[in-house]
DNA sequence: ATACTATAATACGAATTCCGACAAATCGCA
DNA sequence: TGCGATTTGTCGGAATTCGTATTATAGTAT
């Protein structure tokens, strides 16, 4: 049998999980007997932990590829308008889409703000003319592209 | 010793480089052995190939914590205009904000997009007021509230 | 083509880590 | 206080990681 009990929903984290994140932040593979030591706690209990932050989608512990190394070399943000009763629908449409790694609800002028990643500019200009500007309920796009990144950090906690 | 040998820097990824990232991205913590037997190599290949793409910046193994679950409630795009003769030291200067996450040179009305995660609006007043518009060279900015993610992965490889 | 050098892959044993079952401790709450 | 549920600790076997030594491969100059 797994491990089926779960903690009540994390309202909050504790000093444990702060300094499990901490360290799993900065290297993700680090052994868990290793932050149990720094933490004065069992692997088990690090394990247990990580395993419970994870399910509960606190914590991820992924891989990320430099896009560029990858050959993803042209990287926009596109923010999009859309007709407020269709919202829901543009952004199950946008959803499906590989190119479009980022959606985000905002305020101002337009109401989302998506990120998409490409080879080239041709698939930027496919994206847009075959893709985005077909989806229903799509008024506005205004395109900005990302010509360096400059700073992108993913340690949040300190 | 260490492995101090080095490939001659990556031109391109091979079979073998996507396959790891490709297993790495969903799973930060997959076993070396996992992956090799999968690829048909040693498990010391895996982890040398791994050394470097993260040695060469290709490739991060990083715990990603959900911002909000950690208490960062208010996360905003802002797009800052910069004097052009600034923008080294806006730069410089706003890569050491703590609050700061991305910085992005872009095309388009202003010269960067910044990305920053505080705990609330107070802090965000804070931040705009006290840092972001002391910043010499600041011209004018527009501030974004992400008022939710929608889709945010980082499974960029396909 | 051959020899040479640097890099990469494999083989493999020892040390470490992970895993899961069970027991003990703690927490929440009636 | 007592009870049930959850969390933490203990521990031994299985799996993984790590480092060294060896072999293979690619690129280059002779």
């Amino acid at each position: 049998m797994e491990e089926t009990f779960r903690r009540s929903l994390y309202s909050e984290l504790d000093d444990i999980d702060y300094g499990i994140v901490r360290a799993l932040q900065e290297n993700a593979r680090l052994p868990f007997t290793t932050i149990a030591k720094e933490l004065g706690v069992t692997e088990k209990t690090v394990r247990m932990r990580v395993q419970q932050m994870q399910d509960e989608g606190v914590l991820s512990l992924v891989g990320i590829v430099n896009p560029v190394k990858a050959g993803l070399n042209v990287q926009s943000f596109i923010q999009v308008a859309v007709e407020a009763n269709k919202l829901d629908d543009v952004v199950a449409t946008l959803n499906e889409i590989v190119e479009v790694r980022l959606i985000v609800l905002t305020t101002g002028d337009y109401q989302l703000i998506i990120q998409i990643l490409v080879r080239n500019y041709e698939e930027l200009a496919q994206f847009l003319m075959n893709k985005l500007n077909k989806v229903p309920g799509v008024t506005r796009v205004n395109v900005i592209n990302e010509l360096k990144i400059l700073k992108s950090k993913y340690k949040f906690i300190r």
